[in-house]
DNA sequence: GTTATGTTTGACCAAATGGTCAGGAACACG
DNA sequence: CGTGTTCCTGACCATTTGGTCAAACATAAC
């Protein structure tokens, strides 16, 4: 009690601030571009402008670096999904869904990078924010779109694999970003507006409900 | 010339095949499921029942394994693509094509995932085949594609976002699976059936020519 | 069986890597 | 100023890891 008398919290110094967001803008770079193993903490550091030492100064280990960018981004990350809206129109709702989604690929790449990497290896460091975070807030999400199906208001689909495609096809031009450009390289310098046309369109047609 | 007489190469061992082959599944298990630097080789060596040496006896470095799984992978995994027939019938050639990587999401997760590795940190070791190899495959087909939109026989899309959009969508079930399972926990154990209709009836609706 | 070839391993090494620590430099504040 | 706190670093350490090697062991062929 008494010992809880002494400010819990101490507010963040300025370098504390300066740093700690230097340190984890670095490590977004590194963990996103070569995964949690295939990073090295002077690679963070080296990238952060800042001695090894010193980022252990400002966190105590690797794991706590790469746990706070998760659990830090993960909000951000869902901010499309949270805002559809049961009270929308619906294909406009899931259209708007889906250009978010595209818009935080091409400006997020390394965020998308980040999480996919580490659902890919099973994601160890992410299994309970899946189930206790992710899933409730997918099962509202999902319970929304089956309503909009059984109103007939757009064509049957099965919700939990309509959310699926969103993810995939969006994030895909952020994980897979050197492959699309690649085989794009003589075909579109920037490949994001001709994606936007093509799941916009992709999405209108198949979710249009079927006439009579 | 004289030296080139002796047999150039000696016909593989009975042990040796055995060993290339377990090397290289077991390899094929650690890389798919922690990536290139997340793999260690002892880990390998004993999934595949052997000591650490003995595994470099049989490939000069870790580097070497990797290289002979994806390039020994590609043909397999480009299979389906190469299917596609100029001279099919358009919709079904496209829902062939999507079922049948459908099919290898669910029997070759492995391979998916050691891809997806792969081309999420910028494919360094993987740069060259993408572009001599795949491009050349993903032109042609692309083309294909192309005439069947000027024909007026499916609807008209970019044909190089079309094949991205069989890409993400399939491999997402192999590539994600854990994120898959998890939401769709309490829905249906096993994802494939459902998907399979989900993206039949996705393409079909996507492809089928505007009428009139 | 002897010999040549192919196979396996324990012991070892150098480099890389996550992390520690004692002490010095910079800063805030009275 | 002076003093307590925050910030930073060079040197260091233990462990992990990719890879080597000499020597032992198995196998096939004659």
């Amino acid at each position: 009690m008494k010992a809880q008398r002494t400010k819990p919290r101490k507010p963040e110094t300025r370098i504390q601030k300066r740093n700690h967001e230097a340190i984890l803008d670095a490590a977004l770079e590194v963990f996103s571009a070569r995964g949690f193993r295939g990073a090295t903490v002077d690679q963070i550091a080296q990238e952060a402008g800042l001695s090894k030492p010193n980022l252990l100064y400002y966190f105590p280990s690797k794991e706590a670096m790469h746990t706070a960018l998760l659990t830090g981004l993960l909000d951000t990350w869902l901010d499309p999904l949270r805002a559809l809206d049961a009270g929308g129109e619906p294909i406009e709702e899931i259209l708007t869904y889906v250009r978010r989604k595209l818009e935080m690929s091409r400006q997020m790449p390394r965020e998308s990078r980040l999480f996919a990497n580490e659902i890919l290896q099973g994601g160890p460091r992410l299994h309970g924010v899946l189930a206790d975070y992710l899933k409730p807030l997918v099962d509202d999400k999902a319970g929304i779109i089956r309503t909009w199906v059984e109103e007939g208001r757009i064509a049957p689909v099965q919700p939990y694999h309509l959310l699926f495609s969103v993810w995939s096809l969006t994030q895909h031009y952020a994980d897979f970003d050197i492959q699309v450009r690649t085989l794009l390289a003589d075909v579109e310098p920037d490949p994001f507006p001709e994606a936007e046309r093509y799941l916009v369109s992709l999405f209108t047609r198949m979710l249009a409900p079927d006439a009579g």
